[in-house]
DNA sequence: ATACGACTTAAACCATGGTTTAAGTCAACA
DNA sequence: TGTTGACTTAAACCATGGTTTAAGTCGTAT
């Protein structure tokens, strides 16, 4: 069991020191152990946790609703249920979310085509 | 020449109307013009520019870099070029985030089969 | 021994992107 | 005539998601 280092960790997810404790301090990284000297160690089951919490985060789920998915993590089996809903309502929540960038990525790719056109002419 | 109140804006644009004021006193809005009340009138040039500024925002521009954007186009044709590159950069960040959103939606996947297994097993 | 780098805490601070409030103007309708 | 509804302004307020600061504790290399 290999553990890392608040700065491996934050080097690992790409994410700065300061935003692991302040996820810790949130509830979205409970039981994060320490060492004797009272640092921050993780373990591999944290790590993986940490991944989980970095795809919400990714996908903009909000803070509050990551603690929440958390706590029902804690809480133990009896909440499958409910962290199914929440990961079926995120996916689509998701879905739409790239369906709406793709869809004002069109005015984007419009603009370049005249912009595109017009340095043409300026060119000729 | 069809003029819309703001109220017709923002439900056009599925804002609230604070959010037009704002942008406006932003920059993002320049040249709108009022009628005889003072009330903000939007031409149909004012929307197309509101509808780019749509489309930028939706995308998770910066208000402040949007507004850059604004000012180049109302400098004139002389920014063409510059407006064009940061439409090209603009175009390529949207395409990663919508490339990493998609990656991390695997991860949220990953665990709606997990628990979906997880209550089946339940059910048996 | 000491100095350095990596870590700790709590609390203050910050940027972003709006929303809300208070006080006022105007047009139209009963 | 008066009151309702849609608008106006400037300024204050708010939520979110962190970052920064100050003061202190370790472990180790010199």
């Amino acid at each position: 069991m290999k553990y890392c280092s608040i700065s491996e960790a934050a080097a690992a997810f790409k994410m700065s020191e300061s935003m692991l404790r302040y996820y810790e301090r949130q509830g979205l990284l409970p039981l994060i152990e320490r060492d004797e000297a009272g640092r921050r160690i993780f373990s591999e089951d944290q790590m993986a946790l940490l991944r989980t919490v970095n795809c919400l985060k990714n996908t903009n789920m909000q803070i509050k609703q990551i603690k929440q998915y958390i706590d029902w993590i804690l809480e133990g089996d009896t909440t499958i249920e409910r962290r199914l809903e929440m990961m079926k309502r995120h996916k689509q929540a998701v879905l739409d979310e790239i369906a709406s960038m793709t869809e004002s990525l069109q005015g984007i790719e419009d603009k370049i085509t005249r912009y595109t056109t017009s340095m043409e002419e300026k060119q000729s």
